[in-house]
DNA sequence: CGCATATAGGACTAAATTGGTACCATATAA
DNA sequence: TTATATGGTACCAATTTAGTCCTATATGCG
């Protein structure tokens, strides 16, 4: 169904409950917010850090941050940051075995095809699908 | 990682291996000429064919061959066949049914999203991912 | 007709992936 | 020093996907 994995998914939503450089806020109460269990929350928040996307404070008073502002942040980062990098086929990921790649006469031109949706994911941020009155406008090229 | 099934790889694969309008080709030779198994292969055609992509002919000197030319075959239409409408989040499908649906601002955002990806897997077709040579040239609007 | 060939359809099992949880170590504020 | 909160990792459960098998039906041909 080509579709982001769920935790993808809950990713972006945290990102999208977390603002730049203000408090931290903690797993916990972005659980609450957002309707998910603790674990889980952590689980994801971890990830995203890791990847740079937010940054952490431990301790008391401690929790999550973002790195940027949500309009600088691409809809691609945020997937590749929860699932590495986008392949469409086993032959178009540089790591991908398929026991079918001797005959298989695609791999090239499925790289380009993923990376045409690379670049569209690219070109949309986090804050323009949240805001669901402006108008995405994507150039995309070969 | 954003990917297609391995049995729409596959499925791509056999597209590329059939022809239109000649005489019909077994499932089991198919199978030999790809490097899969029979059962698996029959599996894909049956598919591929319900969806209207291939047609079939029963009994002796029976088999499969392509309803359309490669060149009028979209990305997209293959995909489709093999796994059902695209979509990227669960709430972007019509069915999704994500437990996080009251705490989502990014529907519309995504629906939008999955249009413009659809757009593009629409504009490629299956000759073009065989011809190396050949540049894919997208126009995609929003 | 009767036999060999080949698909139609669906049920079933096994494997892989993903989702979700838990635990212990480390850092920080007061 | 204590309470709070993340870091890292390992683990189990649930779901999805891959792959197989069986029986019914259609077709060509001697
Ligand atoms: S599809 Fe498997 S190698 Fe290209
Ligand atoms: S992400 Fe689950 S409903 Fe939008």
């Amino acid at each position: 169904m080509i579709k982001m994995a769920r935790l993808t998914e809950y990713g972006f939503m945290l990102i999208m409950a977390l603002k730049k450089s203000s408090h931290p806020v903690s797993a916990e109460y972005l659980a609450q917010t957002v309707g998910l269990e603790v674990p889980t929350v952590s689980k994801i928040l971890k990830q995203l850090r890791k990847a740079g996307l937010l940054d952490s404070k431990r301790g008391a008073y401690g929790g999550y941050f973002l790195m940027k502002r949500k309009r600088d942040i691409s809809l691609h980062e945020v997937i590749e940051a929860m699932e590495g990098p986008l392949a469409l086929t086993e032959c178009a990921d540089l790591n991908g075995d398929c026991r079918l790649i001797d005959h298989c006469y695609m791999s090239a031109g499925m790289r380009r095809v993923n990376q045409v949706i690379s670049q569209a994911l690219q070109n949309v941020t986090v804050s323009e699908i949240m805001d669901t009155d402006r108008k995405i406008t994507l150039q995309l090229k070969s």
